[in-house]
DNA sequence: TCCGCATTACCACTGGGTGGGAGAACCAAT
DNA sequence: ATTGGTTCTCCCACCCAGTGGTAATGCGGA
């Protein structure tokens, strides 16, 4: 900007930004002094843009003074289209196999090398699972993950793998030759396994849903306790993901 | 800003901010031009604010040039803890209240002076509804408006009869007076109706969530086809809002 | 080919942005 | 009550990032 900048080459937009960013999962409210600290800006300079958040409705403040995230932000949010069209095609189904399972349902897209979870039903009885909505799971070690890395590509599979397959449990797959064989019976079946490679305790069956053009728009999983419970899963999983590309495209 | 400004006492971020303003329900994709002209700003400003926004991914470009909110911005946004606490603690209950009515189910949260719907749940069966998550509706001609309005208080009530209550159908309640009354018997019953006020051929009973301190945190309501429905599920929504309460406070 | 509109690129000019620092407010410990 | 530390709020001299007119380029349709 401009005035006695620390950091020439930072754009104001930049900094407006960057004070969203330091708002996670992990911190949805946050002191002054905090986003300071974690957008790196001087306190000064991040009150004035908080401020100008917080005027437009982006930024809300507690009786505690901390701030979190507004609902203008949220509403504006609701606008992406990945999310819009894709959740509207998919709850129907996704509740149809929630009444007849009682078990998580899932509904994941790409973001860079992750799957990013834009909606879940779930129950108090089902397996409790980390994921939330907003949440991103790894594209090697879960159901959902693995029917996106299967439709999308050499090139993304390689930017995967090169990152490194994240060890998660004894029984995540951490060799690329192994997964790249993995991911070709996905391509086969068109349903993606995972076994306890996430979460000890949890098995998931997830069919990827896929548009006109062949590319994949997002994945259906579902999460449950038992393996033997998955072969009975499978099929309904597929119908339901193929039932949303219809409506999606 | 800086520069040959037109119009000065404008902050830079305001100008992004009025960038992502110009996106709504009604258009999520836009042009450039578009974009500059709804926003006010010239032609090179909102380029340079998009392009900047894009870099972050808060805007995506598709194909056709025009430009939509991007997943960053959904994620952002999906940090709101109105939606966020309430969505997890409503969701298992309205879950229940649509299998076993197989009617919309909407919660909504006071935003101004409009009620914004932060979940809902439909199926091809039930009585289409205009709304849609993210989308407002006015306090005075729905049940969960009505439900939201009973409890908040003298100023809000005036502010929205001052800007006015607009007819919506030959049975909107457009009197002050008649609408104060009714807010009454909410008061009482803890429970709000609405007979074809929004739209013909729709009713809706809706109850509010309310916080410990006495304050609507949302209304949770149903909506349907027949008047003779309503009575019968009536105590239901209430108890579900009650329940709703329990886990959200 | 020509015309009209949307998008991209450039750049001289300047006012909005910057951040250090001073003071207020708050809290906990002494 | 006093001290010391931390966080928040406010101010303002300095100046660079932001601005937007203009021109070039791209893209269809007539």
């Amino acid at each position: 900007m401009a005035g006695r900048t620390n950091t020439p080459g930072q754009t104001v937009s930049r900094r407006l930004l960057a004070v969203l960013d330091t708002f996670d999962v992990a911190h949805p409210a946050l002191t002054l002094t905090e986003v300071a600290t974690r957008s790196g800006l001087p306190v000064s300079t991040a009150r004035r843009l908080i401020n100008e958040l917080r005027a437009w409705g982006g930024l809300e403040r507690l009786d505690d003074g901390r701030y979190h995230i507004g609902m203008r932000l949220w509403t504006i949010g609701a606008l992406a289209p990945q999310q819009r069209g894709l959740r509207a095609a998919a709850l129907p189904y996704m509740h149809d196999l929630f009444q007849a399972t009682q078990e998580n349902i899932q509904l994941t897209v790409l973001e860079g090398t992750q799957a990013l979870c834009i909606e879940k039903i779930s129950s108090t009885k089902a397996v409790p699972t980390l994921t939330h909505i907003g949440g991103r799971l790894p594209l090697h070690a879960t159901g959902v993950g693995k029917a996106i890395l299967a439709f999308s590509g050499e090139e993304l599979f390689s930017s995967v793998t090169e990152a490194g397959l994240a060890r998660m449990t004894p029984h995540t797959i951490t060799q690329p030759g192994r997964l790249a064989a993995a991911l070709a019976e996905v391509r086969a079946s068109r349903v993606a396994y995972a076994y306890e490679e996430m979460t000890l305790g949890a098995v998931s069956v997830a069919a990827p849903v896929l548009g006109l053009d062949g590319r994949v728009l997002a994945a259906l999983g579902i999460v449950a306790h038992s393996r033997a419970a998955l072969d009975r899963l499978a099929p309904a999983v597929r119908t339901a993901a193929l039932g949303i590309a219809r409506w999606a495209n």
